[in-house]
DNA sequence: CTTTAATCAGACAATTTAATCTGTTTTAGA
DNA sequence: TCTAAAACAGATTAAATTGTCTGATTAAAG
């Protein structure tokens, strides 16, 4: 099981990393994302080609074609990822999958798991792809 | 989709909840259970069964028999019922489904997400039955 | 112009998770 | 003792997610 993200967003995360670790405007064929980060290839060019529409990736097709960031890397935000593949029902639904959970209706834990939600859904807005270029190079080479 | 607990899990904790929102030894049939939570009663059955093999819940068959809670409600903490259903490994794995992602081989978000999971880890851990009983009371009653 | 390597599109298969069904055993109470 | 209501056990089905396959289209390069 994944831990909060599905596999396909767990998937397009890495790519969009990976993408961003490389050099501007860098092109990348969907062949090489799955080998260097072992996602099997159709699974990943699915999720790249979704995240096309999504306006997060571009794409080249043809010979020497492949996938490059849409946008410079500052400005994709870790939640714009997860946002554009799994949306974000994670931060509104309860965590206790209790029916109407809300704030006049909460269900017991609300207030205890309504913080931790937000500093998660704070790092993810406040994280930009850009600054995890070297950590992402580093973990890259150890795959 | 789910927060980050199986739909057996969310359904695991609301019902321990709402055992130790009753009486103390109060014996629960499972369609009780079932009808108050909105819950599929064989599923709620099958997943009381597993928390009696884990020591959480205790049964009593035949007529007149059901569910209670099999310590007091003041010795189950959150993260009892959790490790119970679906285990500790969403607290060990990495959140964006890298392979070895550990301290040595960190993932890009090893550091940030890491936070976040302690503090999740140790709510659950602080956070015994018995202090949501007002708050279940409250909840249930607007299900 | 032909070949090659890529995205793209849509159907299909496999796996996992969620839910249901059928029947057996147990036990309180009439 | 009989009946009803419950846990228990195991098989089965349904749904969602994950992963694969086939073929069409596109475009660079010889």
């Amino acid at each position: 099981m994944t831990v909060i993200f599905s596999k396909k967003c767990e998937y397009g995360v890495q790519a969009v990393l990976y993408m961003a670790a490389k050099d501007l405007g860098c092109v990348c064929p969907s062949d090489e994302i799955a080998q260097k980060l072992k996602i099997p290839k159709e699974f990943i060019s699915k999720i790249l080609q979704s995240l096309t529409e999504s306006g997060i990736v571009g794409s080249k097709k043809g010979k020497s074609g492949g996938f490059m960031l849409a946008k410079h890397p500052s400005k994709i935000r870790l939640i714009d990822i997860v946002a554009a593949i799994d949306g974000l029902d994670l931060f509104n639904s309860c965590v206790l999958g209790f029916p109407n959970c809300s704030p006049d209706k909460p269900c017991p834990v609300h207030d205890k798991w309504g913080e931790l939600r937000s500093k998660a859904y704070e790092m993810l807005s406040a994280e930009t792809v850009d600054k995890f270029k070297q950590k992402t190079l580093n973990k890259i080479g150890k795959i």
